[in-house]
Parts: structure tokens; sequence; C-alpha cells
DNA sequence: CTAACAGTTACGGAGCGTAAGAGTTC
DNA sequence: GGAACTCTTACGCTCCGTAACTGTTA
């Protein structure tokens, strides 16, 4: 029973596909994040190869369930940034940093009725459409 | 009182833009949908204006309740298709086509299941994020 | 006649997916 | 040494948004 692969480094780090396999996400989409500047991983390995730090899965977990309210990268990027001087205080205005992160949950705030409006709606739609169908179903097998 | 524009033309046929107002699509959308060959208009004016229908108008709707549930264009094109098959019974396979059309179902009640999950998951989190954010608040505003 | 409206290219852009070819690591 | 993993371009794709410029029509 060898083990081929390590999933976690000696030094605790952890390679990009094992990063995938646990948050479930592409290798595209990791690395895409970090090209967008919104999750650059701890270190390299030597060969290049990126490795990454608990602190730094957390921020991709944090990123992958902000994303679902419809907020584009840059956005995230932001909340993202405040998020990170809240968590250096003291600093030089953190009441200006706390007005724009309370903004941005307002703003997804008014996402999560609006996706969910959607959504009912969709449901809706989809119980008179299996209605439809049914009806059909119907007239395809007369009284038995 | 002089109205400049007629929203409904005389022969019961609306413009895009009109249909817009209506249904809250940009002109581009309903465009692009009609390029896509998902929602043609029944006619054009003399001059190539786009005129639609009712029929035409119900099925804009029925597109812009199917996409939150984030199916493709040409996913939608064929559940359309299906749709029409079906209104124009009888058909050569009609089990086939209903068959067709609850696979879609299918897929689309998944899909709202997945779309809730992400909703109620992203909503925990807000929760989370004002929670934190609170207290940092609190950490501005020492004791009364 | 002249505002409003509408039409048609054409290009842009976000957010990855998908090869392709080469290097790294266990 | 070799299987598995990763790297970096680079181009493709979907679904429109945004001009830009021209024609139509109430």
């Amino acid at each position: 029973m060898l083990r081929t692969t390590l999933a976690v480094m000696p030094d605790g780090t952890i390679q990009i596909g094992e990063v995938a396999r646990r948050l479930d996400l592409s290798l595209n989409t990791i690395r895409h994040w970090h090209e967008a500047g919104l999750a650059p991983p701890a270190g390299r390995s030597p060969g290049g190869f990126r490795l990454y730090t608990v602190a730094d899965i957390e921020r991709l977990a944090f990123i992958k369930r902000f994303r679902p309210l419809g907020f584009g990268l840059d956005e995230i990027r932001e909340v993202l940034a405040a998020r990170d001087a809240l968590a250096t205080l003291p600093v030089r205005e953190p009441a200006a940093l706390i007005a724009r992160l309370e903004r941005y949950i307002e703003i997804a705030n008014d996402r999560c009725a609006a996706i969910r409006a959607d959504l009912v709606d969709a449901e809706a739609f989809l119980a008179e459409l299996r209605h439809d169908v049914d009806t059909h179903q119907d007239l395809l097998e007369p009284i038995a």
C-alpha cells in the first residue's frame, strides 16, 4: 500500500489538486482566483507548485460561499480587502471600513432576496409545467 | 395630449421597445434570443421592425422565468421545442417528447434544490459576517 | 418634418473550460 | 525512473453590454 502522493506536505501545506478536491473547485478556478488577485497561495514549491495553507483554503472557501450571490470577482476582492483590513486593526479609518462592509452585506442581502424571489417563481413555473405535461400524459392513456 | 407613439399597433402587434418595457428585458436580450432562435417575432414591419404578438411575448416570458435556473440558451431552446411539439399533438412520438420534458423538469428541480442550498448557505454566511462586523463595531465604542 | 424608435455590424468582457507542451515531485 | 501532478501560455465560449452609424415611423 504505497501512497504515490502525499495529501499534506511535510510543512503542512497542500498542493492545488488536494485543495480542489477538498473544496470541490476546479484547478482552473483556483488558478484564476489567484491570477485575479483574490486568493494567492502562501508560497510555491522549489519547482513552482502552488502551496496552500489552511488560511488560504479558508479564503477560497469564503469566495466560494460568496459567489452564488452573484458578485463579480472584483467586488469580492473588495470585500476580502475590507475583511483583511478589519482583521489587522487598529487601522486608520476603521469606521469607514465597517461602513463599506456593511454596505456589501446589505447588497448581499438584497441579492439573496432577489434570488429567492426568482427561485420561488421558477418553482411555481415548474409546477405549472409539470401540470401541463401530466395533462398530456393523461391524454395518452384514456380511461383505464 | 398627443401620443407620439402607439404602444400597440393597429394590428395588435407590439414593437420591441414595448415588449422590453412590459417584460423588463433589454432590447439586446430580446434581439439576442431572436438571433439564437429562441423567440423570433411573428413578423416584421415594412421597414424591418420586429413585431411581436401575444404568443411571442408569452414565449419570452417563459424564457425569462426559466433562465434563473441556470440553463443555457440551447437547453432552453430544446425545452421550448419539446413544448411546441407537445402543443401540436398528435405527433409521431408523444411519449418520447413527454419523457424529454420530464427529464428537463427533473433537472430543473435539482437546480432549484442546488440554488436553494447555496442560498441558505450564503445567508448563514452573511449572518456570520454581520456578527464579525458587529463585534468590531463594538470594539470601536467601548462601554458607554 | 422630426423626435423616438429600431436595425445591423462589430468589438468587449467576465469567468472560467480546454487543450498543448513542458517541467516537477513522490 | 515513471506515474501523477503541476506549470504556463493561449485560444474558445456563453450571454449579452456598448458603441457607432443608419434607416423607419407615428
